[in-house]
RNA sequence: GCCCGAGUGGCGGAAUGGCAGACGCAGCGGACUCAAAAUCCGCCGAUUGAAAGAUCGUGUGGGUUCGAGUCCCACCUCGGGCACCA
């Protein structure tokens, strides 16, 4: 061991103080060693990575959401979420648990591609470089990873298999009578047996091959499509919707997105909307992020009701089809189909100029728009179905054509939007419910069925007037569920309507113009029609070139178009193929998928990284993903990550996961079944008078006034990082302090789930907690273990149990800030007694070596141990020093704590209540009255009532 | 507007309905030292009191309870998500 030189936090007299210099020696020692033992390489059940004698322990996967290897390296937020289920992770193992926990990259995508030409070196380079760098800062942190099992996205031999899984799902379509994916070849033989009709009615022999080709590409889960698409010009690609923020902007750049019709790569997520949805029951996620979830899917049961025209049948979606009596005019979106069959000579130039003027207004502006209503009458009606009534259709931009069927029946009585349109253009307003007197109360009116009186439509159950047919009556029915389900009967026997279910989820547009993604493993025949590659000739590598920079436009160019860099590559895009009927020339798509690809499945490759034969064995899929008992759906057993990826990577993953469990290659139906949502670190920020982010570390405090370079600047919190300029960097605290300090910092600064502020001022308390810890057990002179250790009293015996107990439990649960707390506690006790008594100094260590894995290491090998740590067991409390043979409880009287009694631990009520009333104080503050009531909770309080 | 989540000392935070403020930071006092640093010991919600103590106190207002930071109702503030989704 080398001699610990001075530093900033030391002082040179005791060469072995725990100091950041010591730190800085004992940890890459141990993580070099742990490097060599492989540590933490962790057993499969069976394969290149396989002992089957890990069958025998529990097993536990944790995991970590994949990060993105970013060019600037990381700063101390990054590894909360890391430590945390690092911590977690190494106290398991002390469990007896198998663990499976590693890391890997995400470093496909964007950010990957803009850091290479901002450099200009090729996107290859600089992700193994970041790669690098990253894991070197990882290592640095001392964590547990099985650095065999890491992967990264970009390397052929992992996205040979994101490709094979997108032929799979090229190759599979959704039966949607027995909810489940099936291979398209099944879908083929329904046809050619004649148990599925074609959609003309042919038989599937009079069809041509083409033909053929083109009815079973409308039923693939993965397919091409020429569908309005968000298109920004800045990034110079069409993105996901998921990836366009509220105010219509991209995701990543906050570049404008525009809507337009583009033939491009679609995945029929919506056949699994119902699944992703229900299934989310079976996982233990929080509340909100399942609202999120559900709020995108956004499913919503009600009816398709048809309404005659002069067009033909116009057909709505509506969630209240109980109030079809109250529909006195239609509005549909200015986009739908059916607007210039609608239009009469004497309106058409009202409504071509207005939907020139809707169709140029962007989504952004359209939100942007106060929500005052617009729309133009077209001329024509249409027929209600329930009661005949001639009813005006007109157009308006508050209906969408994105959602439904891009055309609603007004029900203005019930619907506030469809009351605005009706009070903004003069149409009737039929009442239909008769709401209860406490609603015209709060409205300050009489109770009237005058609309007119109303000051806004009424939303809820109420009995239902005015709405009855020949066949139909709703009159005196007060509930909304009952009066859906009679019209919903009424619609389905009268042929002009039925129940349904309708979801905002919109299939997710999976292809993108870039360079840096993984190529769709297709290529397209004569005809147009795609085709996978054979899976024996993947994986299919991006091609190499200079030119890997997407073109971009100019942000605000709606009309530019897509170029994709692979696109100009000549010797690449075509290729001369057998594949089955003999050489023919093919033309390779020319798209990338999405960043997403590859982390929808990554948790899989984690378990059998070596697998040339197949993405993952089933055996070590079952064994670390597989349910875990009756109703249980499988999946990793804790994924930690940001809320940010609620509705984008988490769905798209349980997409390709549900897909690839119908299709029979996973036993789990779910990806990630507990999930858990680390906070932020935060970080202080500063903006000067232009609202421009001034260096945060160069900002001065004066009197709760702040200063940058004399000028005052404003102080705002929030989540650190460079484009707030107040991004700490891990290795100025290792230098300082250690690894280890810092771990515990961040696993002391509060719950795991919350986010919180950083203060490099208070790192030193954990640095100091490791230095008496350290000097309880070493002497600081020589660096040996204590020769003067006090011998061990049953007082700080108690002491030691209790904390065993409480650490274990705190850890169970991740509440790591207060297991350090009660570490904190026995050590200060230990302090006070003057060291640690030797029966005491391994139970400490054990405990600590979750948390300060080094020093707990450095510590246990001058315990006299000559292997790690971290497969030690866990102390376990010893139960009969958990209770003490007296206790003090407190006595209330009226509430307030008046005194406080010591009773045996095992007292019962009675002579707890004869204690308190035999108390002195009792009996002072009592003053001769007798208590009317006595509450005795045993082992807790006791409650008198004067 | 709708749906989540959170409001506790100077700061981060702790408290199965049972002694509010564990633990850490900052601050204050003491020991050690020629001195300082480090270390060790102690104090550290507010008001009041010489002290013992007393009174108040977990965003606001009600309620349930012998007892509420914790449960219920209403409201305020902050954070997050969705947002003309029929």
């Amino acid at each position: 061991m080398s001699t610990a030189s001075e530093s900033p936090t030391s002082e040179p007299q005791h060469a072995f103080r725990y100091s950041g210099a010591l730190a800085q020696e004992i940890e890459p020692r141990w993580q070099d060693w742990w490097d060599a033992h492989g540590t933490f390489h962790t057993a499969n059940p069976s394969g290149p990575l396989g002992d089957p004698a890990v069958v025998d322990q529990p097993k536990l996967f944790v995991l970590d959401m994949f990060p993105y290897p970013s060019g600037t390296g990381l700063h101390v937020g990054h590894p909360l979420g890391f430590i945390g289920t690092d911590v977690f992770s190494r106290f398991k193992r002390m469990t007896g648990h198998n663990v499976l926990y590693t890391m890997g990259f995400d470093a496909f995508g964007l950010p990957a591609e803009q850091f290479a030409v901002q450099t200009g070196q090729h996107p290859a380079i600089t992700t193994a470089e970041n790669v690098a760098n990253m894991r070197r800062q990882l290592r640095r942190i001392g964590l547990s990873h099985d650095p065999r099992r890491s992967i990264d996205t970009t390397d052929p031999a992992y996205y040979r298999w994101t490709q094979w899984i997108f032929s799979q799902i090229f190759n599979a379509w959704y039966d949607s009578d027995r909810k489940t994916a099936r291979p398209i070849g099944e879908l083929v033989d329904e046809f050619a047996a004649g148990t599925r009709a074609t959609p003309d009615g042919r038989t599937w022999a009079e069809l041509s091959a083409s033909e053929q080709a083109d009815v079973l590409d409308g039923h693939r889960l993965a397919y091409i499509s020429e569908a309005p698409v968000n298109w920004c010009p800045g990034l110079g690609t069409v993105v996901a919707n998921e990836e366009v923020t509220a105010d219509g902007r991209s995701d990543r750049g906050n570049f404008p997105v525009f809507k337009r019709n583009m033939r491009q790569w679609m995945m029929r997520i919506t056949a699994y909307a119902d699944r992703l949805v229900d299934d989310l029951d079976l996982l233990d996620w929080t509340d909100s992020i399942k609202a999120m979830q559900r709020n995108w899917i956004g499913r919503s049961e009600g009816a398709r009701v048809d309404f005659g025209s002069p067009a033909g049948p116009i057909t709505v979606f509506t969630t209240r089809p109980d109030t079809l009596f109250g529909a006195s005019f239609m509005v549909l979106a200015p986009e739908h189909p059916l607007v210039d069959a609608l239009t009469v000579p004497e309106q058409a130039a009202t409504v071509a100029e207005y939907r020139r003027v809707a169709g140029a207004k962007s989504d952004v502006a359209r939100q942007v728009d106060d929500k005052t209503k617009t729309g133009v009458f077209t001329g024509s009606y249409a027929t209600n179905p329930i009661n005949g009534e001639q009813i005006p259709v007109w157009i308006a931009d508050y209906v969408l054509m994105g959602y439904g069927t891009g055309a609603i029946m007004a029900v203005p009585c019930g619907d506030e939007r469809d009351f605005e349109f009706a009070r903004q253009f003069g149409l009737p307003i039929p009442a239909i419910q008769q709401p209860p007197a406490s609603w015209f109360d709060a409205a300050g009116i009489e109770p009237t069925l005058d609309t007119a009186a109303w000051p806004e439509a009424f939303v809820g159950d109420a009995p239902y007037v005015n709405s009855a047919n020949d066949s139909l009556d709703l009159n005196g029915i007060s509930d909304v569920t009952t009066g859906t389900r009679r019209t919903n009967d009424w619609l389905e026997a009268h042929g002009c309507g039925e129940a349904t279910v309708n979801y905002k989820l919109r299939d997710w547009l999976f292809s993108r113009q870039r360079y840096w993604g993984e190529p769709f493993p297709i290529v397209y025949d004569e005809t147009g029609h795609a085709h996978t590659l054979p899976d024996e000739l993947l994986p299919l590598e991006l091609p190499p070139t200079d030119s890997f920079s997407p073109r971009t436009f100019d942000p605000d160019d709606a009309m530019s178009n897509p170029e994709s860099p692979l696109d100009r590559l000549d010797w690449w895009t075509t290729v001369e193929l057998d594949l089955g009927d003999g050489p023919k020339r093919y033309r390779r798509d020319t798209n990338v998928m999405p960043q997403w690809a590859g982390s929808c499945w990554y948790e899989l490759r984690y378990c059998d990284p070596t697998n040339e034969n197949a993405f993952i064995d089933p055996e070590v899929e079952a064994y670390w993903m597989g349910p875990q008992g009756e109703g249980h759906p499988g999946g990793v057993d804790l994924y930690v990550g940001g809320v940010e990826h609620a509705v984008l990577h988490l769905l798209y993953a349980r997409f390709w996961h549900k897909v690839l469990y119908d299709l029979g290659h996973l036993s789990s139906k779910e990806p990630y079944h507990r999930l858990f949502n680390q906070g932020y670190i935060l970080a202080a920020a500063f903006k000067d008078e232009r609202e421009i982010y001034v260096d945060a570390f160069g900002v001065e405090e004066h009197d709760g006034q702040f200063t940058y370079q004399g000028k005052p600047v404003t102080r705002e919190w929030g989540k650190m990082g460079k484009s707030l300029k107040n991004a700490v960097a891990p290795d100025d605290i290792y230098e300082a302090y250690g690894a280890d300090t810092l771990r515990l910092y961040e696993m002391a600064m509060g719950p795991l789930d919350a986010s919180r502020p950083w203060e490099t001022r208070d790192v030193v308390g954990m640095y100091r907690f490791l230095q008496r810890v350290w000097r309880n057990l070493i002497d600081e002179d020589t660096g040996a273990l204590r020769a003067d250790l006090p011998a061990l009293d049953d007082a700080t015996d108690r002491v030691l149990h209790r904390t065993i107990d409480g650490v274990r439990a705190d850890m169970e649960a991740m509440r790591f800030n207060t297991a350090i707390a009660k570490l904190i506690e026995l050590n200060n006790a230990l302090t006070k007694l003057g060291g640690c008594p030797r029966e005491i100094g391994e139970h400490v260590v054990l405990m600590l070596a979750p948390l300060a894995p080094h020093m707990a290491e450095e510590l246990w090998r001058l315990l006299g141990h000559d292997d790690t740590v971290t497969y030690e067991s866990f102390p376990v409390a010893d139960p009969a020093k958990l209770v003490d043979d007296t206790i003090e409880l407190p006595v209330q009287i009226n509430g307030k704590v008046r005194s406080r009694i010591t009773v045996a631990a095992d007292a019962d009520a009675a002579t707890v209540e004869a204690a308190a009333l035999a108390d002195g104080k009792v009996q002072a503050s009592l003053a001769g009255a007798t208590p009317k009531k006595v509450v005795v909770v045993p082992g807790r309080t006791v409650s008198l009532v004067v």
